[in-house]
DNA sequence: CAGTGGTCTAGACCACGAT
DNA sequence: TCGTGGTCTAGACCACTGG
């Protein structure tokens, strides 16, 4: 058996039999080379193949870690981000990174909306502390006039029923794997590079018009997807 | 700017203005590694980088290529893979790997048939001859008695619906990004640890009865899908 | 400030693919 | 058989984290 293989089958061991807790840190990449008579090389190979995996996750610099659960999202229906991740036992939250005036300079603005103003979103989502979200939600700032001084940490969908009686009747996901983007991952504290599962969704209404783009970056070891279809 | 960063870069503007077809191999990684001045390790994570990000992909011991456009999938459509992948100008082809006589004995027979026996049909599906995608299809024996005359390398869906009579009307999908497992990796002739994307589909009939349970794995750079909601 | 992860060097051997 | 990618050794320096 190959030497990385064997470092990740004792990780992974560990972790199956719950003496790695979940959150928990695992010993550093120097120790684990001492304990296995190997080189860092291969030890990182190993603690690669387990965050592909899953099992384990870095944040920068700081060590690596075992993953938790994954959240079950259904993109489908409206249900609040906070809402669904309380009911799985985490503790959610959100941040707002920034929201862009009006402005009809992005290439979404022109492929999507007539080349007409867009306001820009982008928030951050957080299970137990642990940043596994970016999105960037894109919508017409006439028909959202005043969205900055709204409350912006909660779901949006919601705001735009109560606030602007806008409903979102059905979608269009695109959904691939590919990696964060620079600015994402250091807003997650990961490294650059870290695999990432994108889902592009293009909301209308019941008139078929367009309500909100969205991008998100979820990290691949934070998502479990699921939909109903037909 | 990072050594790996700056090979990474050098092959991604490479294949962006089309000096390296989509398909074509790469120069060796003990070239590159003269090409920079650099080693085998720094080059190799140049490498993963750019697979990661799905720009280029190995296959085993053959060397590096540049990945082809991905396929867009609607899952929840009852369309045919060959029909589709023939629209966006692939060569599809369908590989039977083996089907098992009715069993009781597989975990989904318990899981999601009441422990009833069930067919285990699996097989490989290829774009342009290379490898992309390993299904385990399973579905009761007693419903579908005699599937392994039937022709299984094209839809399954249509075999169900003019052989047994038997309508998909809908279907619960759970999407998520791992690694292939080692049989998987084999059958595709990827590296142990490959990333993909998993989608496990449960489809029901018109009764809400279970018609068949789906386990694909799609290498993760192949594939884009496109899901309409609601 | 000590220890950690991130990056990098300069080699090596082996199994397998292409020829 | 020769070159390739896959694995591995034995070091090194740096930037940053955490105490």
């Amino acid at each position: 058996m190959l030497l990385y293989q064997v470092i990740r089958n004792h990780i992974q061991s560990l972790v199956a039999e719950g003496r790695l807790q979940a959150g928990s840190k695992l010993s550093s990449e120097r120790a684990l080379q001492e304990q296995f008579n190997s080189t860092r090389i291969t030890v990182r190979e190993a603690l690669a193949r387990l965050e592909s995996e899953g099992v384990i996750f870095s944040q920068k610099r700081r060590g690596w870690f075992v993953t938790p659960d994954k959240l079950k999202w259904h993109p489908a229906r409206k249900v609040n981000f906070n809402a669904l991740a309380q009911k799985q036992g985490f503790v959610p939250s959100t941040e707002v990174i920034e929201i862009q005036s009006p402005s009809n300079t992005h290439q979404v603005s022109h492929d999507y909306f007539d080349s007409k103003p867009v306001y820009k979103l982008t928030r951050a989502r957080y299970l137990d502390g642990r940043g596994i979200l970016i999105e960037e939600i894109y919508c017409l700032a006439d028909r959202f006039e005043g969205l900055e001084q709204q409350p912006l940490n909660g779901s949006i969908t919601q705001v735009m029923e109560h606030s602007y009686q806008v409903n979102v009747s059905h979608e269009k996901c695109e959904i691939s794997v590919t990696v964060l983007p620079d600015r994402a991952a250091e807003l997650l504290e990961k490294n650059s590079g870290a695999p990432c599962l994108k889902v592009q969704r293009a909301r209308y209404d019941e008139h078929q018009a367009l309500v909100d783009y969205n991008i998100e970056f979820w990290l691949h070891d934070a998502i479990e997807m699921i939909i109903e279809g037909k």
